[in-house]
RNA sequence: GAGUCGUUAGCUCAGUCGGUAGAGCAUCUGACUUUUAAUCAGAGGGUCGACAGUUCGAGCCUGUCACGACUCACCA
């Protein structure tokens, strides 16, 4: 018991009352536990009836949960049995359970899980009650609780220990109970329009459909390098060849770059394509989605994020890419421009741009800098320049330019689309661009995937594909300043000494 | 990568001018048969993030490091 050393008064009570319950004949890790309600149905069912009410109906019910609260212990207690739904209190006697059964209640922590059986009454105050017969020991916890009043503040703690702030903060857990039920609805919505859900490798032998450096890691068996996926794109696209006409994959991918409140080096992506769309329906596939996802968390489909107001009701803005710098700027891209005279415009309004850059990047760089960040509602930016849309069909009147519009709302961009480059020769072009960035100094360019160009010449329809970083748009639902509140488990360093 | 801020009891937080470390909750003991952050009386609990320095003396001043947060840069 030298360990007994290192442990503060809580934990050494804690373990005190494990060996005294074993010494009373108590399994303090219990088994299989039977409920007939949880707290929610208990409220749904019983907050409306009066007191009287309840003692006519004696009902009898059986709850388990965590306690979290307790109050009073001469020969009466209250507690607050809080389980996945909420909180339930419950009233215990000495003189209905007896001595023994009252002990066992004295005795327990907050942390605890106890199991209880009653009837449902309502207490002088009016508040739902179950008044405790039976009680069953279900699990000791060992540690203490944070705060009851305050919650979990520790910022570092919340991450490290989400289960804690599960626990104590219903704010969090709420959040990502609408997480969950956001992707829920995403799928629902997708299937519902005949999109076949599939799972594509993690594990790439080359990592394309975007641009970011990856991950690597190594196959010992196969003795080669393997690099965690960037983006689902390729993959899925290769399923269109094969006739599948409309996919999704809603996946984890892996981008080995800086992390801050709107990155994580490993998030969520969904990615969907659909045969015979082209960027226009895919925008009327993105409004389908976001709508879908703001009936999760509201009734009037109108949504505060970090007190700005986006109202989904609305039809979605759709704008071009040059229109929109011309509208802040009053320059017009539409007018050919040479590389020297994009790079004098880019001087004069004080827009960065690289060596390798060519007239389209800039182009682009123009609309970061000017644009982005005014957009409030939820718009469409569309026709990006083709050097920067790698995998983008062109657009058949002005081929400077692709057909591929972004989603922005409130400034941050949600979502990335467009009709998709199935010329296999056009295809291999773009990519042997990319390759020519990549010698030029941009370590995130694409390589060559001569194995998704061999797929194109057997010949993809023309299809619509969209991007949507579902974190992000957890945030913007849940109203979250930052990644890691939507994100059970956020990457961070490891802790000293652990 | 740069800057700013933070790290004190299990949790939430104070800590004055550099002079023996504080509160609330939680814990323990006692009281209490309808409480609501229960209440009342008493008690115990600290490597002040780590290391070094200045000083008679450091939670506080200086430096280095660790971890975190925010802003900027980078990045879709």
């Amino acid at each position: 018991m030298a360990k007994d050393e290192n442990l503060n008064d809580q934990l050494r009570v804690r373990r005190e009352k494990l060996k005294e319950l074993r010494e009373e004949g108590i399994d303090p890790y219990g088994h299989r536990f039977e409920r007939t309600a949880t707290s929610r149905q208990l409220h749904e069912e019983y907050d409306q009836k009066t007191k009287p009410e309840l003692e006519k109906l004696g009902k009898e019910v059986t709850i388990a949960g965590r306690m979290v609260a307790k109050r009073g212990k001469g020969k009466v207690g209250f507690a607050d049995i809080q389980d996945r739904d909420g909180r339930v209190q419950i009233y215990i006697r000495k003189d209905v359970v007896g001595e023994e059964k009252y002990h066992i209640f004295k005795r327990a922590d907050l942390g605890d899980h106890l199991g209880f059986n009653g009837e449902v009454i309502k207490t002088d105050m009016g508040e739902l009650t179950i008044k405790v017969t039976g009680i069953t020991f279900l699990s000791k916890a060992l540690r203490p609780l944070p705060d009851k009043f305050h919650g979990l503040q520790n910022v570092e703690q919340i991450y490290r220990q989400r289960y804690l702030d599960l626990i104590s903060n219903r704010a969090s857990f709420e959040r990502f109970l609408k997480r969950s039920k956001i992707i829920t609805a995403i799928r629902n919505y997708l299937d519902g329009n005949r999109f076949l859900e599939v799972e594509t490798p993690v594990l790439h032998n080359q990592a394309g459909g975007a641009s970011a450096r990856p991950f690597i890691t190594h196959h010992n068996a196969l003795d080669i390098d393997l690099y965690l996926r960037i983006a689902l794109e390729l993959h899925l696209k290769r399923l269109i060849v094969g006739g599948m006409e409309r996919v999704y994959e809603i996946g984890r991918v892996f981008r080995n770059e800086g992390l801050d409140t709107k990155h994580n080096p490993e998030f969520t992506m969904l990615e969907s394509y659909a045969a015979y769309f082209d960027f226009t329906d895919v925008m009327d596939e993105t409004e389908g989605i976001f709508k879908t996802a703001a009936k999760v968390v509201t009734d009037n489909g109108t949504v505060t994020y970090q007190g700005a107001k986006v109202d989904f009701n609305k039809p979605f803005k759709r704008i071009h890419m040059v229109d929109a710098i011309k509208e802040e700027t009053g320059i017009d891209f539409w007018e050919p421009k040479s590389l020297e005279e994009a790079r004098k415009l880019a001087d004069k309004n004080d827009v960065h741009y690289e060596d390798y850059w060519k007239v389209g990047h800039i182009i682009n760089e123009f609309f970061d800098t000017f644009c982005e960040n005014k957009i409030v509602d939820p718009t469409f930016v569309y026709g990006h320049p083709v050097e920067v849309s790698p995998l983008a069909k062109k657009n058949s009147k002005d081929p400077r330019f692709t057909d591929r519009f972004e989603l922005f709302i409130l400034g941050n961009e949600f979502a990335n689309a467009f009709t998709e480059l199935n010329d296999p020769i056009d295809q291999r072009q773009r990519f042997e661009a990319q390759a020519a960035e990549r010698v030029a100094g941009n370590d995130e360019a694409e390589g060559i995937d001569e194995d998704y160009v061999e797929a194109l010449e057997y010949g993809m329809p023309p299809t619509g594909g969209l991007g949507i970083g579902i974190d992000r748009l957890v945030m913007l639902m849940t109203d979250a300043p930052s990644i890691r509140d939507v994100l059970l488990f956020p990457t961070l360093r490891p802790e000293e000494n652990k």
